[in-house]
DNA sequence: GAGTCTATATTTAGTTG
DNA sequence: TCAACTAAATATAGACT
């Protein structure tokens, strides 16, 4: 899925769909192949496309007889244990989109207090923002110092290493939720050097050395200035 | 697959394997859920792994009794068709990793040959060169050279047109089979340039401005100096 | 159509908690 | 064992041949 990010629904263009369907046939038994061989387990494939007669078989007739032997010997009962299988699935899966949802927001939350937050560094004063902004920037800067306090006190116990190799290991800067692209940041102190400058808040998100800090636009974000954000608030900063 | 390429193999190790197989089958299942919905087909599929006293199904298994009616109660015939679909698969795929080995094996002769064209024009004689090599060295620069002669004249017919916007439309340099990336590299003309400055080789290689050319070595590349390659070259060559 | 190519999306092995 | 994460490998949509 190039290019577009295609949407998990029928496919109505004719000839698009038979060479989606052609490629992901392929796939798919490749996938199925693969799983048989690294485990040495039993499995066949059936698929019966409209371009065919016959449906189309993995890995040939005589294993998907021996399989579905298998199946079919098996007692109604037990079969009947997983009819389900389907609906547990789609309920899952909403389940984790939500889920990402819910982490996706929170992230977009976080951006846009950062994006804030420089922008007050570069001198926007603070009347325009909500009371709910201002709140979830106060939460925002008080992590951040703990983010800066806890590197001080790590350097201070290891006061012999380089810096900046300290700096890479993650596991020496434990973090509390802040994510990692933030974390190095703050390793090499660019919002320090830069609060002194204090120049437009453009040039700031040009600056090639931001880049990591994912203000490029990844589609979530909401869009700066846009303050009906009042519901999300207590829901991301708890 | 990260870190490291798994082998298409039986895995050993018993957890690796079940974990293996516990997230292979959630993956199959989901490509042939995406398959289903995408081109609205009938599609089962059925593992029975070690791990389970039934096999797993999806859809579920009303919708495999469905697909498995119209399968079985097709004539024995038609089902003996298909009967070496897995061997035609292996087959398959045999056939085209030999005609991508087939590829690579050109390619790293063409690169093979332009590093040593490289070398020649920063000062090294063809004393050491087998007639072979001095025979594809030729075919080589022969190419090169019918590839500057087209850029000539592409550029004569449209002198109106900023030369490096024409460069960056590969439709304009249609190539004999010479790869995308050296025909970029000869719209810059370096070549041209560096031949004029004639110093070693190493520098050569190194300079920033080379990386295009895929001399970071890509694992199959023929070691240089390696003359034995005489059996490749009237089929790399012909 | 059946391939090729490339940019992107998705899958997944290994690691860590 | 399971969940989360990351980096690498694969799969694949779309454009082209």
């Amino acid at each position: 899925m190039p290019g577009k990010k295609v949407k998990l629904a029928f496919i109505t263009n004719d000839s698009e769909r038979k060479s989606t369907f052609n490629r992901r046939k392929k796939g798919l038994v490749k996938k199925a192949s693969e799983l048989s061989t690294l485990c040495g387990i039993d499995a066949c494939v059936i698929i019966h496309g409209p371009y065919e007669s016959q449906p189309e078989v993995w890995p040939n007739n005589l294993g998907v007889q021996r399989v579905l032997a298998k199946f079919t010997r098996m007692p109604e009962m037990k079969q009947g244990k997983k009819v389900i299988t389907q609906e547990i699935f789609i309920r899952q899966s909403i389940a984790k989109a939500n889920e990402q949802l819910k982490k996706q927001l929170k992230l977009n939350r976080e951006k846009e207090m950062t994006e804030i937050m420089y922008q007050c560094l570069s001198g926007r004063g603070l009347q325009n923002l909500s009371m709910v902004d201002q709140y979830d920037l106060n939460q925002l800067i008080d992590q951040n110092l703990k983010e800066i306090g806890k590197k001080i006190e790590s350097l201070k116990k290891t006061p012999q290493q380089v810096a900046p190799v300290a700096l890479k290991k993650t596991k020496e800067m434990p973090g509390n939720g802040m994510h990692r692209k933030e974390e190095k940041l703050l390793g090499v102190d660019l919002p320090m050097d830069a609060m002194k400058r204090s120049h437009g808040f453009n040039e700031w998100m040009n600056n090639p050395l931001y880049e990591n800090m994912g203000f490029g636009g990844d589609g979530m974000m909401v869009p700066f200035g846009d303050n009906n954000n009042v519901m999300w608030s207590s829901f991301f900063f708890p």
